[in-house]
RNA sequence: CGGGGUGUAGCAUAGUGGUAGUGUACGCGGUUUGGGACCGUGUGGUCCGGGUUCGAUUCCCGGCUCCCCGACCA
């Protein structure tokens, strides 16, 4: 991508509006644009970093043998009634509207009904069992309060999955088969040794639920944690009860701030039977299947990501997720002979397959860097008429502030080499 | 939802009961070119509705907005 045909401009100043680092960093940069509180859209930057992070969470749900899908943001009434969630007194983020035809409808801040209902049309037998699907969807949720720029907003994606088992033993191994799966996308983006499994209030059908807490001090949750013990506690389940349950004392543990990226809910039988789900078993017996909903805030996990690795120049993205993994930031464009070769270089890299934003823009060094330090690409390549005389470029490492000068070549295998680019 | 603030140009800000200023961004001309350069010039603004007043961006009332603290977050 050439930068000069980017349609969004850095700024030097945050907005007034925005406390948290994540909005000013993203909106500074050019990645996100605050449409009303709680509520922003993805700009072309911002919009690769979603995609990115979803495709490490899609490849992760495909390795657990989850189907991807698609639901409907628009919900009726009538399925929440039946499980007692559709009053403003029972679930308070409800957005509703009426429908012209007549009736009510709500707009999505949970899956959980509708894909047990949509359901009832496909699991009939035992051999229709296990089940797992899953989504990319954009929660809308009528926060009394929406903070935290993108991390606690009205509007957010997230990744929602949904498993059905026919006997408790399959359902458990698939629960606990997603903690590896979400701790893979945690390590691949970058949060892996910062985040946690945790025991956190499982509701009515389980002791526990689990979520994954990054440590981040943006973030909303306190919880306990001891590292050697590989045990995390969320501060409102830490009680004698919890501590004994686990083998732990208040003291071995230490306190941390984190945000909640992802979360973990086994429902038992009694989610499929409220919802009216079952299937026929093997002796033709009518019975509800085991559910379980596992939730990833893609979305609050790049304010996370923000949130940890930028410093006081911008962003830093860790290479799986940035939009791009290479600036190249060309100096001296004016003089032909320069421009022409930094060309060549562009189409070089991108025909190595490295993605590549292309500073062609015709502004001052010190802008140029001041940018790309903003935007936070992990590697910034400086092709300047210096360079082209030495054949060399400057290598920049966006989270070390390394610099190396390196050829072509050495440029080449220098990414041939490293597995994460 | 309770409490406290806020609202002036695309963005960031100053000021005033009497023709609204600066920076940045943007347009044009020129000088510059390795850390957000500079000179000249130009375009562009008082959240909405009432009230007080000869006159309101300023004061008053209401609304809306956004931010913060708290509550909430199956």
């Amino acid at each position: 991508m050439r930068q000069s045909q980017l349609f969004t401009k850095t700024r030097k100043e945050a907005p007034a509006d925005e406390v948290a680092k994540n909005a000013q960093l993203l909106i500074r940069a050019g990645y996100i644009h605050k449409e009303m509180a709680g509520v922003y859209a993805y700009l072309p930057l911002g919009f690769c970093v979603v995609e990115k992070i979803k495709q490490i969470v899609r490849e992760e749900m495909n390795a657990i043998a989850s189907q991807e899908l698609i639901m409907t943001s628009l919900q009726r009434k009538e399925l929440w009634e039946r499980t007692d969630r559709w009053s403003d007194e029972m679930v308070d983020v409800w957005f509703k509207s009426e429908l012209k035809a007549g009736g009510e409808v709500g707009f999505g801040w949970s899956h959980e009904e509708p894909i047990g209902e949509m359901l009832k049309g496909h699991l009939s037998s035992y051999k229709d069992l296990p089940i797992s699907v899953y989504q990319f969807q954009t929660k809308l949720r009528n926060e009394t309060r929406a903070k935290s720029g993108i991390m606690r907003g009205r509007e957010f994606v997230m990744k929602d999955m949904y498993s059905f088992a026919a006997d408790e033993a399959s359902h458990v191994a698939y629960y606990e088969a997603t903690k590896p799966a979400y701790m893979n996308v945690f390590r691949r983006v970058g949060v892996g040794d910062d985040t946690f499994v945790t025991f956190a209030a499982g509701g009515a059908f389980t002791k526990f639920s689990h979520e994954f807490q990054t440590i981040c001090e943006a973030g909303e949750d306190v919880i306990y944690i001891n590292r050697e013990k590989g045990i995390a506690i969320n501060e409102e389940v830490l009680n004698e009860e919890t501590l004994s349950s686990l083998g732990v004392t208040k003291d071995e543990l230490e306190m941390v701030k984190t945000a909640e990226v992802g979360n973990i809910f086994n429902f038992g039988q009694q989610k499929a039977t409220d919802l009216g789900l079952a299937y026929k078993n093997e002796v033709g017996e009518t019975v509800a299947p085991f559910m379980g909903s596992y939730g990833i805030g893609v979305t609050r996990l790049m304010g996370v990501l923000v949130e940890k690795f930028a410093d006081d120049k911008g962003i830093v993205w860790p290479k799986s997720v940035a939009p791009f993994t290479v600036h190249l930031v060309g100096l001296n464009l004016e003089d032909e002979v320069v421009r022409d070769w930094v060309n060549g270089i562009y189409q070089n890299l991108i025909e190595h397959g490295i993605e590549t934003l292309f500073d062609d823009r015709d502004a001052r060094p010190g802008e140029k860097f001041a940018d790309s330090d903003l935007m936070g690409m992990p590697y910034r390549v400086v092709a300047s008429r210096k360079g082209r005389e030495e054949g060399t470029f400057e290598v920049v490492t966006r989270a070390t502030g390394e610099v190396r000068r390196l050829t072509e070549e050495e440029l080449y295998a220098d990414f041939d080499n490293d597995p994460n680019t």
